[in-house]
DNA sequence: TTCTTATTGATAATGATAATCATTATGTTT
DNA sequence: AAACATAATGATTATCATTATCAATAAGAA
């Protein structure tokens, strides 16, 4: 289990934390707070808490459909969205598309964020 | 001037299209309802006339800093946002961007957004 | 065990967008 | 040109996600 440094190690903090981990559907802060409803956490601290976790780089988040949601792998990838059931799945990015750069004169970049959009398996 | 087609041509939706098509920031319903403050239309239907417009396909539209922003340029094209100001500008798609599409086996792929994000040159 | 203070949780506030519905105005038909 | 049918409008309310507030609680140090 991965550590929280440099905060104090709530109950709530870790629950939520894990819970994102142990999702792979990149849930939303109504998702999470969903499954930890019979631990009594309030729902302003899955909000807090899963900001947090952003701001601090161990989770990543990203919009889809007018929310916010998160995502516990912080290493560049991509991801596949259904645009009928609104799943998202991780996938690779393509090796070189940081060789494809845009020339991006005389501005500074600092990441890309790349979602290719379709129907997935089972809602085709 | 684009004719905008099978829809009665309202004064408000010439003034919302027109609006879109002038900027060149990918303004958002609210940025488009106060340039149009002066022509008495109301922001209910500046939502109602962008959102039909996208399903017509003669507009585009992403999600970015909470809000809808709407983008004229249908065809094929990248973003590079600025983390500071939250300015949008076209890029292009990398030229072989669909030849490094993933494997997606047993998926139909739509489409993709891909968006550098970064500093722009007057927040450096 | 006591103490300091970061964190929590209930709730109110905010902000973006969608829904409602009586009124208006477009495009068509006489 | 007048009447008509109805799609579109605009004022307003509702909804939904997220953030702010603040008194109460609890984590970690002393």
């Amino acid at each position: 289990m991965s550590q929280l440094k440099n905060k104090r190690v709530t109950r709530q903090r870790q629950l939520v934390f894990d819970c994102v981990i142990d999702r792979k559907d990149h849930p939303s802060a109504n998702d999470v707070f969903a499954d930890l409803q019979n631990t009594g956490i309030g729902i302003a601290t899955v909000y807090r808490q899963l900001s947090a976790m952003v701001d601090e780089g161990i989770l990543k988040s990203f919009e889809h459909s007018g929310q916010i949601r998160y995502d516990p792998l912080v290493a560049p990838h991509a991801h596949f969205v259904c645009s009928i059931c609104d799943g998202i799945w991780d996938v690779d990015l393509p090796e070189d598309i940081f060789l494809m750069t845009p020339d991006f004169s005389n501005v500074e970049i600092e990441g890309l964020e790349l979602t290719w959009k379709g129907v997935c398996e089972s809602c085709k």
